[in-house]
DNA sequence: TTTAATTGGTGTTAGAATAACAATAACCAT
DNA sequence: ATGGTTATTGTTATTCTAACACCAATTAAA
């Protein structure tokens, strides 16, 4: 085998970390391998990348093929490569988050194939390959773009109340959050659409909803806000 | 060709995007192809990842044939895997980039025969493959690093005055900074060692010296303390 | 040796943002 | 009607930020 021939003996994959918000905790979708390597254990969702395909587009593919979703927040996050990382060979990895609402998942038959499942951080075990090294970069990396940009959203219903935004931030973020402070910031940036609307069926004073202004928000950027939370 | 084998018909290359700052303005060093495609035209330094190596170590590996350095600050940005962006076959790219002392660079064989140039921003025209977009992203990445971490002191020398520090702030952040702010702002993280030195044969008021005091930094990181300029 | 030129070094204050804190309102179930 | 539960709202002390100007130390030139 020619030298220039060896470097051609390797191969890339796209791993895809799939974050959902229940309402109450962070869950990340795994799947249970069918196939050697690693036959049984829990991983995170991914595939190799086809010779004609931009990574992001195969990033795409493995989330569509899996929730039968397309067009929802994802983002690269980077590459794991070192050498052992895969059994049968060389194959580095480029490692995707996507965020989508949990009630837009529905099992497909490759999720079904794969047995597809919600995973809380707190009963994740040892997953297969280099995945909870990719997993836990993936979960920083969100952790802090939260703060940067209202990427929040994406994992609330089109209709929220204000605490349910708030247990999303508590629970991405891992911390306890002043209720009236949090209003406050939140309201204060003008980004949300009061609907007047409120949640009904609840055995409560029922919460007012609101939405997310898209709009608004990519005017306010062109002006030079920024999203902090 | 099987399928399989028809995943095994690509590679992937690291690019380094090395910073340096000559006191004045943050500059890149680039490299002017000497072979096919794109001879002639300034790249970012790169190379193939040997199979056997990491992704990190190759990328070390081009920064130490480049400038003979080793053991500076290298951070892994991210994947650019277009289909097309190199003209010869599927070769997808880990983008890197590395902060340099910029008097520690000294021309090595590999950058002598490559014709290795530092570049100001203001002065780079159209770049090989996607390296403008790479360029492009790390740059951001590093506008955004020097603010959370304090990596600036990567591209300062080891003794270093107060306003050395701030145009290198200045110059990678494009903005002014208040003067009596950022050195209130600096010195009350305590993590600036007084020397009780002063600059020497500059003809005026001789500014005092200053080093960055690394362990105090991991102990404060330790305790919770996140810089933040 | 005086003077000019140049950069180094320092403190205050007004305004903005943050953090800490508790009472009343609205709804359902009993 | 009462109790249980969650929603909603404002004030204040503290901290952080941003704006701003003068004297000091040195070399170069007159």
């Amino acid at each position: 085998m020619s030298e220039v021939e060896s470097f051609f003996k390797s191969a890339f994959s796209v791993d895809n970390v799939i974050f959902g918000f229940d309402g109450g905790d962070l869950k990340v979708l795994l799947i249970q391998r069918g196939a050697a390597p690693y036959r049984g254990k829990w991983a995170l969702p991914g595939d190799l990348v086809y010779p004609n395909e931009d990574l992001d587009t195969a990033a795409e593919r493995v989330l569509e093929q899996l929730t039968g979703l397309r067009g929802v927040y994802l983002e690269q996050v980077q590459a794991f490569g070192a050498v052992d990382r895969h059994p049968l060979g060389r194959v580095i990895t480029i490692a995707y988050y996507s965020l989508i609402k949990i009630d837009d998942y529905t099992v497909t038959p490759a999720s079904f194939a794969q047995s597809a499942r919600w995973h809380g951080f707190a009963h994740i075990g040892e997953l297969a390959f280099d995945h909870n090294e990719i997993l836990e970069t993936c979960l920083k990396q969100l952790k802090h773009k939260v703060r940067m940009a209202p990427v929040g959203f994406e994992l609330l219903p089109p209709k929220f109340t204000l605490t349910e935004l708030q247990q999303l931030y508590e629970s991405i973020l891992e911390t306890e959050l002043d209720k009236r402070n949090f209003r406050k910031k939140i309201l204060s940036m003008n980004l949300l659409i009061d609907l007047n609307e409120v949640q009904e069926g609840v055995a409560h004073r029922p919460a007012k909803l609101y939405q997310f202004d898209r709009e608004k928000y990519e005017q306010f950027v062109g002006e030079g806000f920024t999203f902090d939370v």
